[in-house]
DNA sequence: CCAAAAGTGTTGTTGATACACCCATGT
DNA sequence: ACATGGGTGTATCAACAACACTTTTGG
């Protein structure tokens, strides 16, 4: 994020945000361009001063909605990142979220943003300013650890998907192969997902079921001892 | 911790210690008493400001061997707490850490500390100042879900310790019952623990043999794939 | 008819669970 | 001898992996 503009900010403290999305079998980042200071040009982290009168998490919503326009989107706080010497010309501490946003939501609204913004693969991530990179590969061990253990996942996906949809996600992110068979069996299982009375439209071969997640089914198993992992 | 003294520290940034510590089959937290300020005689988290040079690992590191002379502690960042109000008197935004501590190293060395401190049972907590009370509850459930994924419970432990004391650690944390006999299938399958040559001493039973957690021996199964989990 | 993905069925193996039982030791 | 915890053995069941198979649909 950009070191100018602390007018109404809390003193040294960012936000910066870690954008995943899933497109085409692959988990992509949103990278904004730095538009100010030494590194014009790189890319970076989409980030913020965090303000006097607002928490990190009003900040990163806040701070994500000026890009995206998206609202309610899945966020987490990561880790604050501390190193005295992170950004060179003075301390300023970051405390670091990540997100997962569904691209189709992404594409429509995303018009009127103010800076550059670009979606990469995760292996054609560049050279980031400050500790970014850092920052990225731990939320990527963070992405790969909460996937197995909540229902996290369906956030990238659009809101009905297919089985096989969900398997490529859990693929992509954990670089696993996985059996169809048996992801079917262990996912049905768990009862989580909700059948819906739609398919597929327009592909080439047999079209698939869709389903939906339901937030509110996960929160009556959960109340019941239900644990998901994956 | 306490709004006062900011010299030489960062603006508005605090570290909490969330302190666990293992004793006759019951988890507690060590808390200390506030000796400044409004809140005198209350009790809350061991805190103190983090300081311009250091980094907040550095400074809960500090902090943490100023009260108790332990060194190389089990010690992970938790969460920063920003919440504006979080702190009537002025914004502080505080970066929680949670510390796992073997109570006889702490026993012996704790003499020369500076302030009043005492072990609570997890039922005894008392109403804590600002928001510790949070950070405590938001600590345990960190704790219940690490202690599953990551061999880190041993960190309660003596150095040497039976099998059934290791069981009763997870018995406490999770609040579970567990059957003995799977209980060591379960843990020695995992070829994690070294057997001593070495058994209780001075116990009015059959003594038991001791046995000890290698890091070393834990990074090698990783590397192999091997996956903590209990 | 063929390609491509959807979806079902079968089987062997592994690991969790429940529980019964014997062993060693201090009082 | 008995209480207390240490330690072993076994039967049952559920979950998972591997893999073969059938079904639907567009081109």
């Amino acid at each position: 994020m950009t070191i100018a503009n602390k007018e109404s900010t809390n003193e040294g403290i960012t936000i910066d945000c870690v954008i995943f999305g899933f497109n085409k079998q692959s988990l992509e980042i949103l990278l904004v361009q730095h538009a100010e200071g030494e590194s014009i040009g790189k890319w970076g982290l989409l980030g913020g001063w965090m303000r006097k009168e607002e928490s990190a998490d009003d900040a990163a919503q806040r701070i994500l909605y000026e890009l995206t326009s998206l609202d309610n989107i899945y966020l987490e706080q990561l880790k604050a990142f501390t190193d005295p010497n992170r950004v060179s010309s003075q301390r300023v501490v970051t405390i670091a979220y990540y997100t997962l946003v569904n691209r189709e939501d992404y594409n429509i609204k995303a018009s009127a943003t103010l800076r550059e913004a670009k979606w990469f693969k995760i292996k054609d991530i560049p050279n980031l300013i400050f500790d970014h990179n850092e920052i990225l590969d731990f939320s990527l061990t963070q992405l790969r650890n909460r996937v197995r253990q909540a229902p996290i996942g369906f956030n990238l996906l659009p809101e009905k998907f297919t089985l096989l949809q969900l398997m490529h996600l859990y693929e992509e992110i954990l670089s696993i192969e996985l059996d169809k068979s048996n992801f079917r069996r262990k996912i049905l299982h768990m009862k989580l997902l909700v059948p819906l009375d739609e398919k597929q439209q327009d592909v080439s071969h047999r079209a698939a079921k869709l389903y939906k997640f339901d937030a509110e089914i996960y929160e009556k198993l959960t109340e019941k001892g239900f644990n998901f992992e994956f």
